[in-house]
Formats: C-alpha cells, sequence, structure tokens
DNA sequence: TATGAATGAGCATTCATTCAT
DNA sequence: CATGAATGAATGCTCATTCAT
C-alpha cells in the first residue's frame, strides 16, 4: 500500500494555490496550467484531485469561507458590558479580519456572482450563525432597555449590508475608502443606544 | 466633412450594441462575432474604428458613464427648501437610475475593475462634478446654520460610498438588499440636520 | 467585396481530403489537424467550413453516398431482353461501383453505425430508388411471366442484403472473398428464372 | 505452484470483464480504468498481467472467439441422415449462437479489423476446424451421391461467408435482416441437394 | 505482487486579430 | 471603406502508461 502523499493534504495545497491564483486573475483569466505550475505539479494532476476547473474554484471558495467566519459561532461575544459592545467587536473583528484577507475577500466577491446565482442566499447561509448572534444581542438589548425599540430584523440585515459594503470598497476600492464605511457602521449603531 | 459625421455615428452605434452586449454576457463571455453580428457589421469592421476588443469596452463604458452622470453637474438641485433635501433628491435619483440601469452598473462595476487599475481614481473622476455640487450644498448649509457643523470632506466621501454601495448590492445581491443602503444613505443624511 | 476563394468548392475540397483521412484512420483514431494538414489549410479554417468534427464526416458520409447512388433512379435499366438482367446489370454495377471505391465503403460502414443509429433507416432511405426499380422489374417480369411467382419484398430485400454483405466482405476481408458472394447472388436470381 | 493458478484465474477474469466492457462501449470508447474498476483492480495492476490496453483487446477476443467456434471440432455433427442436413444444423447452431451473443460479434468484427491485418486469415484460422468439417461432410455426401457434384472448396467458402453475412447484418443491421440472410444459406444448400 | 501517484502526449474547440482584395 | 478568409495561441480535459514503494 504506496502512499506517499497525504491524499487530503494534496488537496487543501492546491487549493491553497488555486486561491492565490484565482485571487489573482479571477476565474476566467487563470488557467490551470498556472495553478498546476505554482502547485508544481502537472494539470493533469489536478484532475486526480478534482473533476474540472468549477470544482477546483468552488472548493478554493468553500475553503475560504468556511474558515473565515466559523468562529462568529461561539458565545465569548455575549458577556460583553453592553450588548451594542458586542455587535460593535463582532463587526470590527470581520472587518479587521477581510482587511487582512482582501485576496479571499476579492476572490469571493466575483467568484460566487458566477458560479452560485444566488448569491445572496450563499451569503446568508454562510453568515447564519452570525445573523443570529447579533439578532440574539439586540433583542437581549432591547429586553434590558438599553438598546432602543427597533425592527430587529431590518437592523441585522443593515448591519450584514454594510459588513458586505465594507468589503466591497475593501476589494473595488482602498483601505481607506472601507474605512469609511466602519464609521457609517459606528454611528448607525450608535444610534439605536437607548437614551436615557 | 458629412463622412466624419457617418464615421462618429457608427462608432456610437457599435459602442451602444457593444454595451448591451458586454451587460448581457459580461467582458469574458461576450464575443466580438456577436457584437458585429447585432451591429450588422463584419468582425474586421470593428477593427477600422475601434484597436480591440477592450477598446470597444473601454469606450463603451465610457459613454455608459457619461451618460449617466452628467445631469448632475446643473444646478437645479440647489433651490430646495433645505440643502440636504437637496442632497436627498440627488442620491435618490442616482439610486433611482441605477436601479433602472442594473445592467450598465454591473458592467461598470466589474468592467471597470479589469481595465482601469485605480478604480477609486476612475470614479473619482467621474462624480467629481456630483461630489462637487453636495459639498457646495452641505457648506451652503452649514453656513445658514441648518446643517451641523462636520467635516465636509467625510460627510462627501461617506455619501458617495454609500452611493457606490447601493450599486454594489443592486449588482451582487437584490433590489431590496440596496433599498435598505437606502436607508441608511437617508439616515445618515438625517444625523447631519442641525436641532434647534 | 472580396471573395478569394469559392465557399462550396473549398467545402467540397475539405470533404473530399477528410473522406480520405476518415477512411484510412477512421473516425476516432483521425484528428482534424490531419484533415487540416492534407487540406493545406489550420485547424481554426475548417470551423470556419463546419461546425465541428462530427459535422464534416456526416457531410463527408453524405456527399459520398450521394454520389454513388444517384444514378440507379434512372430508366435506362428498364429495356433489357429479360428483367432478371436488368436486375443483374444493376447488381453488378453497384458491386462494380463499390470495388473501385472500397475506402468509402469502408468508411461508410464503420462511420454510419457510429453516427446514425439506425443504419438500417440510413441504408433504406438511401437505396429506396434502387429498391424501387428492382421492384419494378421483378413485378414486370412476374406479370409477363418469365420470373416465376415470388414474394417480391422478400426477393428485394435478399438483393440488398447481398449487396450490402458484397461490401462489408470488400471492406474487412478481400475483393475475393466479395467476388464469391456476387456467385451467391447470381445464383438467387438465377433461382427466380421461370422454367418452361 | 499455486500462486501459478492464481495468476492464470485472474488473468482469465480480466479478459472477462474485459470482453463485457468491449462490447459494451468499444475500444475506443473504453478505458483501462473501467475495465479496472469492474474487475476491483488498480489500472496499474492490468499492466503486470498485459502489455498494454490493445493487449487485454487482443487476448479478450481471442478467448471469446475460441469459446464460440470450439464445439465445431466434435464429430456429433456426422451422423445425420442426410450430410446437407448436418451442415445445415451446424450453420444454424451457428447463427442462432451468434444471435445470442450479438455483443460480442460486434466487438469482434470492428475489433479484429483493427488489430489483425489480415482479418482473412484471422477468420480462417478461427474457423478452420469448422471448414473442415463441413468439406467432410460435403464430400461424403457427393460420394454417396446424394450432393451433386460441385467445387467443395468454393461452396464451403460460399458458407462461410454467408455465415460471415449473417453476423455482419446482425451487428450492423437488425436480427430480421440477419434472418434473410439464413434463408439465402438454406436456399444455397438446398441448390447442392442431388435430384433423383 | 499490488497500487497510489504522477504525467506526457494529444485533441477538439474558441476567439481575437491580421490581411489581401 | 468594408470584409471574407485565415490563423496562432490558448485552454480544458482525457487517458494510456510509468514508477517508486
Amino acid at each position: 500500500m504506496p502512499k506517499k502523499v497525504d491524499h487530503e493534504k494534496r488537496k487543501e495545497m492546491i487549493l491553497k494555490v488555486a486561491l492565490e491564483v484565482f485571487a489573482r486573475d479571477g476565474y476566467d483569466d487563470s488557467n490551470l496550467s498556472d495553478i498546476a505550475k505554482s502547485s508544481g505539479l502537472s494539470r493533469a494532476t489536478l484532475y486526480q484531485y478534482f473533476q474540472n476547473k468549477e470544482d477546483i474554484y468552488y472548493y478554493a471558495l468553500k475553503q475560504s469561507t468556511e474558515d473565515m467566519f466559523v468562529k462568529y459561532s461561539e458565545v465569548e461575544w455575549t458577556g460583553k458590558s453592553h450588548p451594542l459592545n458586542g455587535i460593535l467587536d463582532i463587526c470590527d473583528d470581520i472587518m479587521d479580519t477581510a482587511a487582512r484577507n482582501i485576496d479571499q475577500i476579492r476572490n469571493l466577491i466575483v467568484a460566487v456572482s458566477k458560479i452560485d446565482q444566488q448569491l445572496e442566499d450563499a451569503v446568508y447561509r454562510r453568515t447564519a450563525k452570525l445573523q443570529h448572534l447579533i439578532r440574539r444581542l439586540l433583542r437581549s438589548g432591547i429586553r434590558d432597555g438599553v438598546i432602543s425599540d427597533c425592527d430587529v430584523d431590518i437592523e441585522v440585515r443593515r448591519i450584514v449590508i454594510l459588513l458586505e459594503s465594507y468589503c466591497f470598497q475593501l476589494t473595488y476600492f482602498s483601505h481607506d475608502s472601507a474605512e469609511v464605511v466602519r464609521t457609517v457602521l459606528h454611528s448607525q449603531l450608535e444610534i439605536l443606544k437607548k437614551l436615557e
């Protein structure tokens, strides 16, 4: 039973390389030769690990996003002094992460809009836990009287959309522009604070 | 010089057709055969009007954006009851226009990020007059004491960025999501209103 | 209006070359590079005349068979001394033609069995007029009392099948073997002669 | 030497599986992966039993044909009432067998025409015993005065060729068409019967 | 002996671009 | 001016075959 390489490890390695290539050139302008060369493998070998180009793309993105959002399902964000601070911390953390992984974000945006017909659903699914967490924080804040009564669903959506916009600015414009979105987000959260 | 007019007319005609094709299929998935066929010309003839595919794309987009923002240089927006209402009307008008031309917007976003290396500058150039108009309105409002004192440049940038986000949501998500951005924009403008 | 080459002529030239290549290598083992090279054209150019490889194959065969059977719709075969001699002449003519175009025949057999799922129908369609002619000759012979009463349809079918077998022997075996089929065919026709 | 037996057994098993795959998909459209998977072996292992794909094909066919014609070397066919009935029985038996194994026959025809350059010789070799048997039956009939004097070699060849034609019709056309060949064969044998 | 891993060679197809007329 | 004709350069994908373990 010869088993020179760890199949899963190789797969991940390829995906990592592929993600870089896709991020740099986009799906259409990239080609398997590049990915193969960067992987130190032949084009044919890629087909032992993945069905086709789209398959590689799909899994590269999947892995990328799963890594990115997995932590927001944790409970560590709930014990804050003020629920809005919890939300704010989460949002800041997401934006910081995004800022540190611009390539992945860029790729994600271009990518999903091509493969997944319903980007909205795709993002929704991936951020479902995150949205749930924010919703819970908002509700507890309203219950405790520290967040003014508001339509929770709409506020959650606003927050998510601003986070998306942050990523968009990051991708297509600059870090500076993205930071402006951060101030808007902060300001929107501020409005929710109940005046005593 | 009647020939010259024909030449220009035909050029514009090609660009118009090209824009439709690009909007429908995207840059990569479109091809010159389609544009030629839709123009009623041969593929080779396109090369007498433009250097190459990218050239056609570039000018098609340029024309598209120029058409879109040309009206915001007018002065009709200045005579409003409250300068913020003027800004609001302009923003709403832009967003309405965008909503009515989703394909062009989508194209624009994907396009410019490919050709123009500095998307930020490109957008800046195209919206320069618009930004100038908003800035003037803000300043006059502050001078008149109806807009609270604020960093005008930052506010203008916020507005522009939110408008961009509106377009982004329109392109990659849905009309509904985009409308959420509109509420954020309204809310941000509301904050600027001076309390008496 | 430049028109350096006659489109139809070029098409025919390509088909002629293609037929040779297909006849020599078979459909699967042939490739467009070969056809292109033999045509003195580039691979890409072939696609200006035909949709794809299968298309070239299809038309090459179509042309080949149309040429081959077109003459049997003529009436020149009817004025013979004995209707069986007419049939015999036709059959001999077909077999002679086949013997002179072994490559085309070989190609036809391999080809149609791959592309056309219903080879039987394909051959039937192409030999319909021929069958009709033989049927008419048989009937007139029976009416005149020089051909013994028989099931005309079955006899026609026998003749066609023996002609096919002749081609089959020609293709997969040898000219000599095929000639044995000719003697069988002759002998079968002889049986039909009415003894006085 | 138990290993040796296993080796042969496995070889036969592979050939059996291969024959099925080849019969189903044809030589070109089949691939070693399929054969390997169906054999429960890895692709690489096949190369320990056979040189290459063509080798597998060759032996698969060889085994197939040997199985098919092996019984006609027996003597059970000689004790018939009339030698022509013996021949007729043999021919019918062959045609029945062929009709029951259309896939193998089809494969055989396509196959041998590819690998064996001299198909005629190949078939001759495989049917040598059969031809010998028929020849003996014919001669004994002539000697006994129940079969009219004829060129035995030619008649044997006719019979073999009609049997081939039966298989050909079976492969490329239909069972019905093949049956027409059977009537021709019967009719040809009938002619040999000596009139008293 | 068996096989997981890797690959070279090959193929159909697309398309932007050039050029002679 | 306009265009029919031609093509080079890519690209995704397949598969028989080799080899180290």
